[in-house]
RNA sequence: GCGGGUGUGGCGGAAUGGUAGACGCCGGGGACUUAAAAUCCCCUGAUCCUAUAGAUCGUGUGGGUUCGAGUCCCACCACCCGCACCA
């Protein structure tokens, strides 16, 4: 070989072009061999490509190109996520329109991607806001609506007082409005929800089926999910009137000192009359709605005339209005039991309300003080009439027996699942298929009508909702009674978009949302790979739509994804000078350990790493580093050394030593020999071992170890003398480093003579007689301390081995003739002597 | 506030309850070269030391179980992610 360095810039772009003629990754749903569908989460289209989604699609890619050398059809589409508010913000910062500015990202995005060198089917692709896509989604909503899955109900948004607005949670900064800095309030609004909470025990009990999925994932969605039984009963109140409680702490009803309802609940708002009690009520709407935001914030009560009688004692309550309690869990009321509770304490703290204890480690400690604050463990009930003495368990089941004998009460399943609002005042978004009629009220848009189109003239210099103000889209006639009739000026939430979007990669008919028949041929999702910031509601949404258009007999498929693999961020130190701007790794030089503006030589701070942003401008562009390096580097970066769960601190260091492996790799695949002869059996047998070890390793999804063992491989390959075992060595490698950096393996295996594609090569073959090793280092431990190590025959019996280890020399000087009280023998391992 | 996670050399990390630090990066020394780049070789947890040897310490902190703990148990600390209208 005369040239001896690989060229990216030549490579990448022509072996990209040679996949593209070939069609070697579009998927062929007719093909005999086992399907493999191997998913990341789709972007958002927001501009460029960064470092999160090389990452995540490199480890897709090559378990994609895994899965194909393993013999299977893959099926790996692309997509884009592409309705959301930062279209919308582009609109008005920069005066585009939202689906003009989506597009163009879309296409730099795209090209971004293909430079990177994804084994993608391109064929699949498509974008959420196409109407192609969305109109289908629009036809599900209605299946659903007349599934019954669907209602209509009021609900609390953060509402901008100034910019008379809704706001996301994500635009309320500190509780005011993020453009007009005005205190958010809570404000009641009629929307649409999904019935998620049909479905709760389902996908609670379908997270056993889960196996391949990450146990913190599967505890996450139980928590949500938040299953719960308890008692629910009334109070008789003074006023007359009956306040039904939800708990799930039956057994210290003794221990209650107040009963509390939430601001809008009947019962307050019955008492709005009240100057006072409206102003109350007035100042529990201040804040958003995050339930970050309503725990964290002070306990504010208003002690209302009323009391309610305790079921038990006949003891009079005081009735409290108190901004802690949510009308959304449970009845909207609560009794307050301070002992053990920790909000009810603070409360009661507050309130100067009675604290009794009525759970103790021991009965004998009935009467031990309170600390300062609640104690919600476990223990025996005390200070309770004829529960005293029992179990906590116990005395929720005799209290709840007690209620339903006395028929004032009865053991309930509550979930702190609520159903999914769907709305959203917004004009980047599914339109919700609906038409409001004076006459005949709300009517489902017929699906012959379908899909409805978002109108392009819209103006985004006023804030609210575009759809609401547009002069003509909203007017339309009443499917029913042909009146004059309104659109349904909401859109639906993009989680939507995105919980079905698998289904529609597995076909894509044109006269509906996707053909079962190709559902069932690839689904579930084999791999599905994307951040842990989903592990709750995409990944539960997504779960929900599978099962509720499984439940109305669209496919037979219950869960979408049956190995879920979330992936750690990218990060990068940040730097500045003080309090100053942060400063870009592009606008820092590195000296050792320093680090100094390159633009007026100021010394820099070097910051701690953490997630690229765009606020602290620790980014590093994919292309750049491309133009510099080459995909391969780049995509071997991603797989080394971090564990792909774990974050991965980017670094100009470790991108420069990945490629000096390209190179280094680029000239062991130029050492092939195919005159040298004889066998090399140490290297064989670690070539074996490597080719079973990487499958494993990537299997796994631990591109980090895999990489790991191909480094020791290509060491003792580079070091080792021609022959035929070498050869096999090196080729071995080609193909074990053909998923992970494809252009080079290319590039290789053509200048080794090979006139197909190594994308459609078969993984290597091993033999199981090479895997085994005829001796082993054994360890020997005394005082729990290594003092020497021995070879041995691999399985050699344990007396052999304990003779060997008191004859070493080593270990005879340490143990300096004390008693032997015990030798553990570890076969194959350890020998530990114990004096 | 609630739920979930993570913590090992200068750095990223490896390690079925059994030799802690594989592999990579950084750093140091050397070879090659007129020189540089590239490449190759050696060293590289800390402390002590009579120094090719040996000893002690060492996996966030404090306890515990065990012949043996990075790994299991209890308590704590720090940081990260999510919290339902960000995607």
């Amino acid at each position: 070989m005369t040239e001896n360095r690989f060229d990216p810039s030549t490579a990448d772009g022509r072996w990209q072009r040679a996949w593209d003629a070939a069609g070697t990754f579009t998927a062929d749903s007719n093909s005999d061999k086992p399907k493999s569908y191997i998913l990341e989460m789709f972007p958002y289209p927001s501009g460029r490509i960064h470092m999160g989604h090389v990452r995540n699609y490199t480890m897709g890619d090559v378990l994609a190109r895994y899965k194909k050398m393993q013999g299977c059809e893959v099926l790996h589409p692309m997509g884009w996520d592409a309705f959301g508010m930062p279209a919308e913000n582009a609109a008005m910062e920069k005066k585009v329109h939202p689906g003009a500015w989506t597009r163009s990202n879309i296409e730099a995005m795209k090209a971004q991607l293909k430079r990177i060198g994804f084994a993608l089917d391109w064929t699949r692709e498509f974008a959420t806001c196409d109407p192609e896509y969305y109109g289908h989604e629009q036809a599900l909503f209605l299946d659903m609506y007349a599934a019954g899955l669907i209602d209509r109900r009021s609900s609390e948004v953060n509402w901008d007082p100034v910019d008379m607005t809704v706001l996301a949670n994500e635009q309320v900064i500190d509780g005011k409005g993020w453009r007009s800095g005005a205190e958010v309030e809570k404000r009641k609004l009629d929307q649409w929800f999904l019935k998620i909470t049909d479905f709760a025990d389902e996908l609670l009990e379908g997270l056993g089926e889960l196996k391949d999925w990450p146990d913190k994932v599967k505890l996450m969605q139980e928590n949500w999910i938040g299953k719960s039984s308890g008692l629910e009963f009334s109070f008789e109140l003074s006023n007359g009137e009956k306040l039904p409680v939800y708990t799930t702490r039956p057994d210290t009803i003794f221990g209650s000192s107040f009963v509390a309802v939430a601001a809008d609940h009947p019962v307050a708002q019955a008492l709005a009359g009240d100057a006072d009690v409206a102003a109350f009520i007035e100042e529990c709407k201040k804040g958003g709605t995050t339930a970050a935001a309503l725990e964290t914030a002070e306990k504010l009560g208003y002690r209302t005339p009323i009391t309610a009688k305790h079921p038990f004692t006949g003891e009079a309550m005081p009735l409290f209005i108190a901004n802690f309690v949510l009308m959304d869990y449970g009845t909207g009321a609560v009794m307050g039991v301070p002992g053990h509770d920790q909000r009810d304490f603070e409360f009661a703290t507050k309130y100067k309300l009675p604290i009794t204890r009525v759970v103790a480690k021991d009965v004998s400690e009935a009467d031990a003080p309170m600390g300062n604050e609640a104690e919600a463990g476990d223990g025996v009930i005390v200070n309770s009439d004829f529960l005293d003495g029992k179990t906590v368990e116990d005395a929720k089941a005799d209290v709840i027996a007690r209620a339903e004998a006395g028929g004032w009460g009865q053991g309930t399943t509550v979930w702190r699942l609520r159903d999914w609002g769907i709305s959203r005042q917004r004009y980047w978004g599914t339109p919700i298929p609906f038409i409001h009629c004076d006459t005949c009220g709300i009517v489902p848009v017929p699906k012959d009508q379908l899909p409805v189109t978002l109108p392009d003239d819209v103006d985004f210099e006023t804030p609210g909702n575009p759809l609401g103000r547009h002069a003509t889209w909203k007017r339309t006639t009443c499917p029913k009674c042909g009146g004059a009739a309104e659109r349904e000026m909401d859109t639906l939430d993009t989680f939507t978009n995105s919980s079905w979007y698998f289904l529609r990669f597995a076909s894509q008919p044109v006269d509906a949302p996707f053909d079962p028949a190709e559902i069932a041929k690839w689904m579930p999702v084999q791999h599905y790979i994307g951040g842990i910031e989903h592990a709750i509601l995409h990944l539960l949404y997504a779960r929900f739509w599978t099962r509720a258009l499984s439940s109305i007999g669209k496919f037979d498929v219950k869960e979408p994804f049956a190995a879920l693999f979330t992936q750690g961020m990218v990060t990068h130190e940040t730097y500045r000078v003080g309090d100053g701007p942060w400063l870009s790794p592009a606008e820092v030089r590195i000296e050792g350990e320093k680090a100094f503006a390159i633009d007026g030589g100021e010394e820099v701070e070097r910051g701690r790493v953490v997630k690229m942003s765009k606020s602290k401008k620790n980014v590093v562009d994919p292309d750049n580093i491309i133009a510099n390096y080459g995909a391969d580097a780049v995509r071997w970066f991603m797989l080394s050394d971090s564990p792909p769960e774990r974050d991965l601190p980017w670094s100009e260091a470790g991108i420069e030593g990945c490629y000096r492996f390209v190179q280094r790799l680029w000239r062991l695949f130029g050492q092939v020999d195919s005159s040298a002869t004889g066998e090399d059996k140490a290297l064989a047998r670690k070539a074996h071992q490597a080719i079973v070890a990487v499958a494993e390793d990537i299997e796994a999804l631990s591109f980090n170890k895999a990489v790991a063992r191909i480094y020791e491989l290509t060491g003792a390959a580079e070091k080792a003398m021609p022959s035929e075992s070498r050869n096999f060595a090196i080729r071995a490698i080609l193909h074990m480093i053909a998923p992970m950096m494809p252009h080079l393996a290319e590039e290789a295996h053509e200048l080794l003579g090979e006139s197909a594609l190594i994308a459609d090569a078969t993984w290597p073959a091993h033999d199981p007689a090479m895997l085994v090793e005829d001796e082993v280092t054994i360890a020997i431990q005394h005082k729990g301390k290594l003092r020497d190590t021995i070879t041995a025959p691999k399985g050699a019996p344990k007396e052999d081995i304990e003779a060997l280890a008191l004859a070493s020399e080593k270990v005879q000087r340490s143990i300096d003739g004390a008693d032997i009280r015990k030798v553990i023998v570890v076969p194959d391992r350890l020998v530990n002597i114990v004096t």
